[in-house]
DNA sequence: ACCCAGGCGACGA
DNA sequence: TCGTCGCATGGG
């Protein structure tokens, strides 16, 4: 078992606002208040420490400090952002409602499929899906699952070659209905054609957005969480129903001119907002 | 029984 | 290019 300290130095970030507003899907919350989950195929228990995070792996392996500034995308200075956010009445009471909330950079393919799978659909019902998708076909971690006492171990998100080798009838217990076919071609192209996905990270977010909205099953709102969340392009605005009723009741003249270079993490604020009052 | 959920693809005008 | 519509599944 390896810890290390991820100083905040006076930067926001709540671990449950952030990890589990719906920008991330396999985050525990555990009865101590701490959060287990896998990301880079590892396993992690993370919990608040005064002004710091403790990341402790699962796997006794070092806990690499940079990754984790980068996962969380600490190099962003959200109290600056919150300043010039708060100088809209409306979207002040967004950020106030969640200010610990942060946009994080998370893995591309698995956000790519986890936004796929969101479509018309529940997040509960989201997590339960993915949760299933790790278990059936994702890679073991090693050693012992940090949070849980007596859990099982959890699963990776599976890799693209894995999932793109699958059957419909593989993913039937899943219970992802219409979406499983859009999992395996959208896999299938990936595992087909991998520099795609450096073309995708390289290129600039109107081009990387085109080449989104060519997989099967990814459509504006998809191909907008994907470059925000899972390519740290935080200027992308997904539009889905909550958003839409939020903007039109909130925002009817736009969203605040300071808060456009950064549309995607109000974005978060408002959803949030919008979603523990409709 | 109906409506809805972090929408999308196919189809017709 | 733009509206409509069907879509699997499960919860309210």
């Amino acid at each position: 078992m390896s810890t290390a300290k991820i100083a905040l130095r006076g930067e926001p970030l709540s671990l449950r606002e952030t990890l589990d507003c719906g920008q991330a899907f396999r985050w525990r919350e555990e009865s101590d208040g701490s959060f287990s989950g896998i990301v880079g195929g590892r396993a992690f228990n993370l919990s608040a420490d005064g002004d710091a995070i403790s990341v402790t792996s699962g796997d006794g392996l070092a806990v690499d400090e940079t990754f984790w500034k980068n996962y969380f995308a600490l190099d962003i200075s959200y109290s600056d952002l919150h300043k010039a956010y708060r100088k809209d009445e409306v979207l002040s009471r967004c950020v106030d409602f969640a200010p610990g909330i942060r946009v994080l950079r998370q893995d591309f393919f698995e956000v790519l499929i986890s936004f796929i799978i969101s479509q018309n659909n529940n997040i509960p019902r989201i997590k339960a899906i993915i949760e299933r998708l790790c278990d059936s076909f994702g890679d073991e971690t090693g050693g012992d699952e940090t949070g849980g006492a007596a859990s099982a171990p959890r699963r990776a998100f599976p890799l693209p070659e894995r999932l793109a080798s699958l059957s419909p009838d593989d993913l039937a217990p899943l219970r992802a209905g219409y979406r499983a076919e859009f999992i395996l071609r959208t896999s299938r192209a990936i595992s087909e054609n991998p520099d795609i996905v450096r073309e995708i990270t390289g290129a600039e977010t109107p081009k990387a957005r085109e080449i989104l909205l060519r997989f099967h099953g990814v459509g504006p709102k998809v191909a907008d969480c994907v470059l925000l969340f899972g390519l740290g392009r935080f200027e992308a605005f997904p539009v889905d129903v909550w958003i839409k009723r939020a903007m039109a009741q909130l925002f009817p003249g736009g969203l605040p001119p300071q808060a456009c270079s950064t549309a995607g993490i109000a974005q978060q604020y408002i959803f949030n907002y919008a979603r523990s009052l409709m």
